[in-house]
DNA sequence: GTCTATAGAGAGATAGAC
DNA sequence: GTCTATCTCTCTATAGAC
């Protein structure tokens, strides 16, 4: 799993110093605008120990994406097995997903810049992850024995999923940058607890779920 | 207006080549990873021939962001001041913005980007042509004289735009990639019916309308 | 493990011929 | 207007000392 030979404490701190900074800068300025160099720097080491840990850029980059992805992964998984009914998964998938992108930011930007660059570049990374995350989807929510006689959506639920990935993602990247009058912070718990409810009316009114949940 | 000393009809369709490929490479590859080369090489001229229409690499792509987003710009500026409810005006507007998106797919992939690259880089160029949008609506929805006693919204208008622009720039750019398994053409005449529907319902209920459109 | 030093590959910008 | 040729800079990757 971890790349690169990791012995000591010391080294395991530093390589998780430069998958930090790596994992910031990546998703402030993407791949091909981001400087070891940067990476480097903030770490307070030099460019060429970079390549002790990591082969070279692209599989930081995608080490950057597994450690990124997975823990959105894990996240889910939890509070998708642990819920019974379709509207229970929902809310509670939303809600998790959307609680992990105001504790970690990265991920909304990394999302959209691997979204723009469509069937080309960053190869396998990024697909890789999607897969798994979908996987898990249809297992947990799709698949589910109890889900078979349910009439499921009134909307396709890819349709869904994308409405409400993006509106998160855009979200929490956007509104700084677009509404520059009103320094507001997408990421303060506030706003996130108004985007959470918005997303989430989203969900219930493309699936035709009638009531509220419990939030 | 027109960057450049362009004379015959030969040099203006030379500049219009340019700005096209600019666009498709653009918005495919993003701004750094995009070759002057390759763009001279879709156009069938050399890459030193650029410079001669935009004075570098960045002027170039401010051309292009204000061609994209003026003609958004205008779209929209053309159904809002035709119409006279609320409602109509937010089905009227969506339905225009989601076709705009539809016929000039580039323009999800440069929000997506730039939206991506938070504070920084482009600095003038996709700022300048947001605040152009943000004007409009201001101006032609928002302080509208028969406006002023309407109770407005639910939700902030700003949370209802945010969630339509990035479900609609998610959707056109992530659905082929992200659900390779059928080859799905979200450009295609039915799906952008479907996504508008959504996005109009999503629209409709953040602001708590409830008459369905005559759509 | 981390460093210094350097090799090597592009890519954008510029000069000037035609 | 469009070209060829070249300059210059930047960044990644590598070699090898400590």
């Amino acid at each position: 799993m971890a790349q690169g030979p990791v012995h000591g404490a010391r080294a395991e701190k530093t390589r998780a110093g430069i998958l930090e900074a790596a994992e910031a800068l990546f998703a402030e300025r993407g791949f091909d605008a981001t400087r070891l160099e940067e990476i480097a720097e903030r770490v307070g080491i030099r460019r060429a120990s970079i390549v002790y840990y990591f082969k070279d850029k692209r599989a930081l980059y995608d080490a950057v994406l597994e450690d990124v992805f997975g823990g959105l992964h894990d996240a889910l998984s939890d509070v998708l097995v642990s819920r019974e009914t379709l509207p229970e998964q929902i809310e509670a998938g939303v809600s998790a997903w959307v609680d992990y992108v105001g504790r970690r930011p990265s991920v909304a930007r990394l999302v959209l810049r691997e979204v723009a660059d469509a069937n080309r570049k960053h190869g396998a990374g990024f697909l890789e992850q999607t897969r798994r995350l979908r996987q898990l989807v249809q297992r947990e929510v799709l698949d589910r024995p109890t889900r078979r006689e349910t009439k499921l959506a009134a909307v396709d639920p890819v349709h869904m999923a994308s409405a409400v990935a993006g509106a998160t993602v855009f979200f929490v990247a956007a509104m700084p940058t677009l509404v520059p009058d009103l320094g507001f912070d997408p990421l303060s718990r506030e706003q996130l607890e108004v985007h959470k409810q918005e997303v989430l009316r989203i969900a219930q009114r493309l699936l035709d779920i009638d009531a509220a949940p419990g939030g």
